[in-house]
DNA sequence: ATATTTTATGAAAACGATATCACTATTTTT
DNA sequence: AAAAATAGTGATATCGTTTTCATAAAATAT
């Protein structure tokens, strides 16, 4: 079905026709006919025509490091819920961490198909920001901060400061430290940045033996336990900057006969729904990832109608959630 | 950038240079000046403007009831890895369980857009059938199995009877069992079938007052396993038809004081994450989500380059995992 | 030497919508 | 009563590609 016909049909010019789809002049007894050929059917206008005329394709390119990961899949659950309130398609990118296939998708994306992108940001470079900085259509970068684009994301620092308070504030002595590289800010940088402040401001040492970097998988926490525990037995509280590698590292520890909390105490950030399940609850800080999609997801809406806008920059709180994995 | 001014720059006709993007006649002088004039100006052809002519898209429609389900996005991680391999990309629709979204997308997918849709079911009906056989593109349905449909599915009946047959082999006397509504063919009905069956085998009863129906959620789980609990309190092993809602059964079983596995044993179906870090951690069967998402992405591919193969079905196994939840 | 196939070329017609235009008829404002 | 604004109409150009077609030179087969 296209367009011409309908009007032949209805006995229409094609204009009518069109206009009535979008609401122009048209004669209540044209309209009847029209709406009469139309629902008899089925008729739906070609996106891909309308996008040729128009150049809007009411889609959103969103950008993912990992489709299958808790916070993300919220993250894109609040993305995907205003988009399509606000009628919009959502065409994902899947880069599986890997940079080359991030700058490809936002390439093509920029190029072609979509009237805006979202970007879930883990590391970003140089290369990003020239990308990002040349891109014609709106972007909004999600769970990291850049000066030079709309952004949405966690206050990192502060949450990381808090809940390595919390650990300094008890009986603990020797606080190790499960990271991520320093190339993710947020994760790696901001909620370091923010453990070393808590355990300084508490008269306590950063030592480096009990730092360790990893990835933000089960199995990194589990390792990367180890090998701490190995190098620095008597370490008595495990600072972990996710909740998945706290879990990981949890699993290790009972493995070697250890008590949470009471021989070990542990945290994570983030509060993915497993913590609450675990023996002991993980204590950890809740991150609203499924409002930073909508958030985004409204700034990108906002900007798409009215491309004059300024960028917009929008940190979201955290809420600490004391369970029983800390002394 | 349009094929226009790049013809013009390399001084030669538009046709020359679609010819030259599509592996036509071009001589090899020409095909030198077009390609200086596509890598001066980073020339990308407009994919709506070909799919116009061409009528492909290089797009899937993807639909499914809840990206932030670790299932489902397991499923998703896998059709994306097939697909961008293939050179498609992913458009989501994400219904939130809701029908009326379901069929929505679904028909917006097939009169638009898209080459072929993958649908992740749950519950199918006539109307699905009406509209599914009406598509024009092909489908492929994930999770569930249909007549009229190609589909990728799990062997449900078998590991749900196998499971059973497990806890009915132990020392439990009163098995109870936490399903979801029937409306779910395979979640619903052919695992409480395969769950009857297995009983009825070990010649136990499938007590009514022990069976009962929720949602795919901690929440339900722990609710449910309250009431069942409340009702039939000597109930010793609980048989639950996904991994969520058996860690949601955890929890409250834990809250009463009950000791998993010696006063309750418990299964679920699935294998999610959380499965094997919970104390005890969860036996279950682990199930290849991502693989069905491969196979199913694999079945589209295929028709898509031969609309006219026959449509397919592809049963995927499971493999029990037998962890400390059970005696 | 002739016929056929292969290589090479560009003009022009689609694809299916919207936007612009020119025009008329009616209503409202001055 | 005249001028201006509002309703209503359809032809036509346009968006950026690919496809078809007509044409011709060069290579190959007969």
């Amino acid at each position: 079905m296209t367009i011409s016909e309908i009007a032949r049909m209805a006995e229409v010019s094609v204009s009518a026709v069109s206009r009535y789809m979008n609401g122009g002049y048209v004669s209540d007894e044209k309209k009847e006919r029209i709406r009469k050929a139309i629902q008899e059917t089925g008729y739906v206008p070609s996106a891909h025509a309308q996008t040729m005329r128009t150049k809007r394709t009411k889609v959103v390119g969103v950008v993912i490091p990992k489709i299958n990961s808790e916070s993300i899949s919220r993250v894109v659950a609040g993305i995907s819920e205003e988009l399509s309130k606000a009628g919009y398609e959502l065409l994902l990118g899947n880069t599986g961490n890997n940079q080359e296939q991030e700058l490809r998708y936002l390439r093509i994306f920029d190029q072609n198909r979509v009237d805006g992108i979202i970007f879930i940001g883990t590391m970003m470079n140089k290369e990003h920001e020239k990308l990002l900085k040349s891109i014609q259509v709106p972007v909004v970068l999600l769970g990291q901060q850049e000066s030079y684009i709309s952004c949405v994301y966690h206050d990192d620092y502060h949450a990381a400061r808090e809940m390595a308070s919390l650990l300094a504030a008890g009986p603990h002595k020797k606080i190790g430290f499960l990271g991520v590289p320093a190339r993710d800010k947020a994760v790696g940088k901001d909620r370091y940045q923010g453990f070393c402040d808590a355990l300084r401001e508490a008269g306590m040492p950063v030592e480096d033996n009990r730092v360790l970097q990893g990835e933000f998988t089960l199995e990194s926490g589990y390792e990367n336990a180890r090998t701490l525990m190995e190098r620095a037995p008597d370490t008595d509280a495990l600072f972990c900057v996710t909740d998945t590698i706290a879990i990981g590292a949890m699993k290790y520890l009972r493995e070697i006969g250890k008590q949470i909390p009471e021989d070990v105490s542990l945290v994570g950030i983030g509060d993915t729904r497993m913590s609450e399940m675990m023996t002991p609850p993980l204590t950890t800080a809740h991150y609203y990832y499924k409002t930073s999609g909508m958030e985004g997801a409204k700034i990108l809406l906002e900007k798409l109608k009215n491309p004059d806008l300024p960028d917009k920059k929008m940190m979201l709180g955290y809420e600490i959630i004391r369970r029983g994995s800390v002394l």
